[in-house]
DNA sequence: TACGGTTTTCAGTTTTTCTTGAAATCATAC
DNA sequence: GTATGATTTCAAGAAAAACTGAAAACCGTA
């Protein structure tokens, strides 16, 4: 993997290798949760890419380091931008474009959390009210299983909604912080017991 | 079914036909849903069937209720039954298994949520600790650029092993409800006076 | 144990989604 | 204003995911 081109040892090439396959699998990683998030799998490793490196990169960069095509950096880089997890970056005197990705990860979560509920939870809220408009109707004529029906549609209607409410309190551009509602939470206290709260074990407890 | 045969004005079969509707409306919007969460859409599409229809439901009656095969809904019956939001139930003097979708919002909610942090989160948070050891040896050659790398390796862990934490705490098996944390949050003040968490001064207003 | 209905499995097919590559468009420096 | 190089668009192709249908396994009942 280290290309130390025949016999010449050079240590720093090395560590460079070292740190690319590290970034790599970061790449990888978040990659592969991608396609578990239903945004395309380039899309997250550009995402990822850029994160990593923490330095604007342009187009030929991304397409070099990842193996993808013009077309196929220029639509992910622009949903990213559309997210608002990057942004672009105009370097004097030269004509590309260069991207970064927001360093900051509660701010990231937060673009994320934002554009999921946007995408995920916002399209059914609206579907559940046209819905339940047809149940008037319904409820003259049948109004046993009219009434179920609309209980439980109002069930998951209040579930989301709750959901929605605090995603903009917190996670909205104006919102408190994600970091915030996190940190709450995590004091609470919590009815009963929670012992074995710890997460999951060969948790590396933090390298730093 | 509810076919009134031309002319004949059956109110209630018209009563049938509407709540009908409803429910299919349901169940398509719940379907669209699935896709957006990385499960396919027939799974959605039953389980959105089961817990409208609040009644248990054997493999004929989904079939024919959403057009699809037999293999499919044997797949989609047994994922759903993997996320614990449906249970197989046994109807006595009959030898089809029904099947019947938990009725609690929060329940199921907290079911879904556990599920996805299972899906989503957890082999993430593997594969950063994993990179993570791969660290030390880089930083002994290259000491500034493994230093970042480790502090954003750091950052995202940080962030996403507060959310697990959270989740364990909510939604796990034995945890205090999701309903509660969502109450607590939404009585929480919120006021903008946190310390210095949010949104950093090179986060560009943008964002949509 | 044998029977008959029920469920599960899975190879092959269909559908959906993603990616490419090149033409069209756009922006900058001169 | 134009030449030059970068970006965007999009039709066609490739890849991935979902679905079907029928054979095999399963299971309760007699």
């Amino acid at each position: 993997m280290a290309k130390t081109p025949s016999g010449a040892p050079n240590p720093s090439s090395d560590a460079q290798a070292q740190l690319r396959e590290a970034q790599d699998r970061f790449i990888a990683s978040w990659g592969r949760m991608g396609s578990v998030w239903g945004i395309s799998r380039t899309m997250a490793e550009v995402h990822a890419l850029l994160y990593i490196t923490g330095r604007p990169l342009c187009t030929d960069d991304i397409m070099a380091r990842l193996g993808v095509s013009r077309g196929n950096v220029s639509m992910s880089v622009r949903s990213l931008l559309e997210w608002g997890v990057v942004e672009k970056v105009r370097q004097p005197g030269d004509r590309k474009e260069y991207y970064s990705a927001e360093q900051d990860v509660w701010s990231m979560m937060r673009a994320i959390a934002r554009e999921r509920i946007k995408r995920e939870v916002d399209p059914l809220l609206d579907a559940l009210d046209e819905i339940s408009e047809l149940g008037p109707q319904v409820s003259a004529r049948s109004p046993e299983e009219a009434r179920e029906l609309q209980k439980r549609l109002d069930d998951i209607r209040d579930g989301f909604g709750l959901i929605t409410t605090l995603a903009h309190k917190f996670a909205g551009p104006r919102g408190a912080g994600l970091h915030t509602a996190a940190k709450l939470l995590a004091k609470a206290p919590v009815g009963r017991k929670t012992k074995h709260a710890s997460a999951r074990p060969g948790n590396k407890g933090g390298a730093s």
